[in-house]
DNA sequence: CGCAGTTGCGTGCATATACACCTACCCGAA
DNA sequence: TTCGGGTAGGTGTATATGCACGCAACTGCG
């Protein structure tokens, strides 16, 4: 049976890769979908964090779902959110001390399983599949304003 | 910010071209991840549909996982649970006239949301993608059960 | 200043996903 | 025939995902 459809091939690997990623973060008790907001936040360096939205956007995530997972990251006191003293709307999204040794602590084990699928799926394929899989995920679908047109 | 992970960009790319599949599909109130059950079952001409866990492995998703996503579809009266007559362990699952009717419904829509991604990404490369990535599906990624070498 | 429209977020709900654990059932050996 | 191991499934729980909706705060215009 040939998978026809690019979106279900798409949801295929992402379960299976992910179970791959989530076992080899197991010791430390995070998810892969964790592991990338810790790893988002860990590689800024701008002097304030990023807001709810921004950084829903910097993960391709609905911002809703962001919020839903920040719960358990914050219940865990890897992330804190504190509110922005100019603009009482914003909410920013900062790493704790907790939360930046946690990501130092998966950094290892997250290469390890890169390096594992690397190896099966060759480098430079890996950096191609890399780089498509980012063009559709940056890639708005909302049809380009259609009103841009006036 | 570049993505190097390769699991966080398959999540990614696949919850974008998700919520794209997913609208296009919104008119028959079907997810994407339904349309795969429906359509894999729709495409059999088996005598006996397939057990629970053969559709599982087929999907590439986990036997329990299917499980809870046939709730929503068994309610709706597109996909019937019938116990298999020999060996009673065995549950199998069966598309419903409805459920092929509902099937056939959204080939069409389907069919464009396909037609829209190709014409972004290109037909060739989408093939080439989609086989990339049901290979990465298909690996078991379980060390050949390491006990093996006993 | 005051209000209307916009913006940023959270909540509630439904589905999606998988692990740990349990039960029922089959099968082969004693 | 019985019993122990292996197999097929379901349940409970936790996280993941996003839509519809609502609220509070900002912003610009009169």
């Amino acid at each position: 049976m040939d998978v026809e459809c690019t979106c279900s091939a798409l949801r295929m690997a992402a379960r299976r890769l992910s179970q791959s990623f989530d076992a080899a973060l197991a010791p430390e008790a995070v998810s892969v979908s964790q592991y990338a907001v810790l790893s988002n936040l860990a590689k800024r360096h701008t002097a304030s964090p990023p807001t709810v939205g921004e950084l829903a956007e910097a993960l391709t995530l609905d911002r809703t779902t962001l919020t839903h997972n920040l719960r358990p990251l914050e219940r865990d006191g890897l992330v804190s959110l504190v509110d922005d003293e100019v603009d009482r709307r914003l909410r920013r999204v900062a790493l704790t001390a907790a939360g930046r040794a946690k990501r130092e602590r998966c950094l290892p084990l997250w290469r390890e399983a890169q390096a594992r699928f690397d190896d099966r799926f060759g480098l430079e394929p890996s950096r191609a599949l890399r780089a498509s899989l980012v063009a559709i995920a940056r890639q708005s679908d909302a049809p380009p304003t259609t009103l841009g047109e006036m």
